[in-house]
DNA sequence: TCAGCGCCTTGGATCGATCAAGGTTCGTCG
DNA sequence: CGACGAACCTTGATCGATCCAAGGCGCTGA
């Protein structure tokens, strides 16, 4: 940062280090992107100049004649008031990381209009961005199948539920194994009477979630029927599904779809002074910090956003070299956060 | 977007426009920045061209000349696990809804590294962005006075604390008033015996936070002896303490520093068998998602992130406006979300 | 001796927008 | 009638890095 306490406010061009290393400025450029086409010693003198001056690539020059941006723009959807899912947080922190090491930046956009997909194409028209990294898969995706016919880079987060023939790449948690495993959990606790908790039946990722609690209950002969309720995202749904359950099912253990649903099933025991935990188990979905602080601690499915992230990147490079490589979809498997309200 | 269907890959550029509506570039220039200065019908010939092309400027070729990128850097802190503090989620969402109204895109960042200016210092040198909302002030604001002897434009959300000289632009929310109101809505409902548990004395926040609680009991000429306590922001502190003024103070209401540590003292309660709401009033601060969900609701001290974002964008602007315009500092008040968890 | 190679230089063009200055056109007024 | 100026539009240069093509220079090996 040398130049910063020079008078000149302007910081230092490629001329400028090329001049003070006594060298032309196409191997300075060299010595910035393709070091090894250097003799040791002149690339030492060019990074002893670069060093000196405090020189870094002007980014606009740069993505001006490269076409590229280094950016990767992502929708920030801020969890919902009065519920418990939080995932963006630790999901954006991990994105954000993980792209910085591979030299990406994050540029955060909403779509304050109607369009869903007017934001996106405002950035790619502008060449804002190189790529995007799309999250709202459980819409039904209309950016995925826009963004594919306008030819644009992007990563999925969440599969193409709603079009199989989908060719984009993709990177997905196993929700149904997230489920299984909880119910599979609660199985060797004894339990046998576990209800379900999930959202309404056009909910692909309610339907996936549902599925891991069938066919654990199934491998272990297990009825499920009158077992299942299917209501909307909100504390209070889970609270009045879960009084209905315990009425008409007496179950000893719920499975949620989200810790928001689980929170109104603690909220419905407590109602009936049912001590949770003890006599009937609950586990939740996405490890929320609500499931973290909550008293006792609710037993909850942990996406591995940081894995996510991870394989998203990777996606996203290969995508973005040349010739781009389009990987197939991955899919993770989440583990089971066990705390005191499963026993 | 007409320019997707078409075999050229590249998008529009202000000559094809140019070409197409029969002016020159520096008009279309002109009728995308300053359209006051066309005459109407040659302003209508252009901007049909533009809608025809589906024309957009290349961003980093007017960033280049322009020496601006219209973005705004901010660090992301993600929520630590295990507490309850999530305000990151609520204000980035809404940082990024108000900047994107300006013609502002934000740019996430993290530092990997140990150097606390060095992510920002990278993105100086490389003019990737054009200013910085710094947020994580609590630490003592080393990237403050940085920034400041670097010249950079940057506003803080968060006073400085630690150097009342600072002349740099700040929004802020007063903590002090936020307990304050937190304590007086206990005090009206007939407690006197009002406990506060705040973070350790080191905290500016924390000690910011405390003289509202005391303000607001000394107002009523009400001891704060021997009922406060300054703990770790974890729920397990907030618990032991709670414990311990349980045992020594008897109080009949607490007020806290954080969600966290009230969930803390709702732990405490538990333990007991008091039955908090009813008994003993509980008061958090952030109104957070597990203030929101957990059963009966955590009465909560809410910050005005939303109005905190207008002003940090509109504080920006100043600064970014020629000639720059450095506003003073602005303190926001927060409000009281009140649920069952204060009776 | 000369071809070949490794390393670097030279000079230019290029990306696409904006800036600064220079040209039109037109109406107005002495 | 011609000068003048405002309103409007055009032209060439510019931002800084990268890409490209051609060539220089010193050294090695045939």
């Amino acid at each position: 940062m040398a130049w910063s306490g020079r008078l000149s406010l302007t910081p230092p061009t490629l001329a400028d280090v090329a001049e003070r290393a006594g060298v032309s400025r196409q191997t300075v450029s060299n010595a910035v992107n393709s070091p090894e086409l250097l003799r040791p010693d002149t690339l030492a003198r060019v990074q002893d100049a670069i060093a000196e001056l405090g020189y870094s690539p002007n980014r606009a020059a740069r993505n001006l004649r490269t076409r590229a941006s280094h950016l990767i723009g992502l929708k920030f959807n801020p969890a919902q008031e009065g519920t418990a899912n939080a995932a963006m947080d630790r999901f954006v922190h991990s994105v954000v990381e993980t792209s910085g090491e591979s030299g990406y930046h994050i540029l955060l956009f909403s779509d304050t209009t109607d369009d869903p997909v007017g934001a996106y194409d405002d950035l790619l028209r502008a060449t804002a961005v190189d790529a995007f990294i799309v999250t709202d898969t459980y819409l039904g995706n209309p950016q995925a199948t826009w963004l594919t016919s306008r030819r644009a880079p992007f990563v999925a987060f969440g599969r193409p539920w709603d079009n199989p023939e989908a060719t984009h790449a993709w990177v997905d948690v196993d929700g149904a194994a997230g489920t299984s495993l909880a119910t599979e959990h609660l199985l060797d606790k004894g339990h046998s009477r576990i209800a379900w908790i999930g959202w309404r039946k056009d909910s692909f990722i309610g339907e996936d979630r549902r599925s891991g609690w069938t066919r654990a209950m199934h491998a272990r002969d297990l009825p499920t029927t009158g077992l299942a309720s299917r209501v909307e995202d909100t504390v209070a749904s889970g609270r009045e599904a879960a009084t209905v359950l315990l009425d008409e099912a007496r179950p000893t253990a719920f499975v949620c779809a989200s810790d928001t649903l689980a929170m109104g099933v603690l909220h419905a025991l407590g109602d009936r002074g049912i001590h949770w935990g003890r006599d009937v188990a609950v586990v939740g979905f996405d490890d929320s910090q609500v499931a973290q602080v909550v008293p006792g601690g609710l037993t909850s499915v942990r996406q591995p956003l940081e894995q996510v992230a991870v394989e998203l990147v990777k996606a996203l490079e290969g995508l973005l070299s040349t010739p781009p490589v389009a990987g197939p979809g991955v899919l993770l498997t989440p583990t089971l956060a066990v705390r005191l309200s499963s026993g």
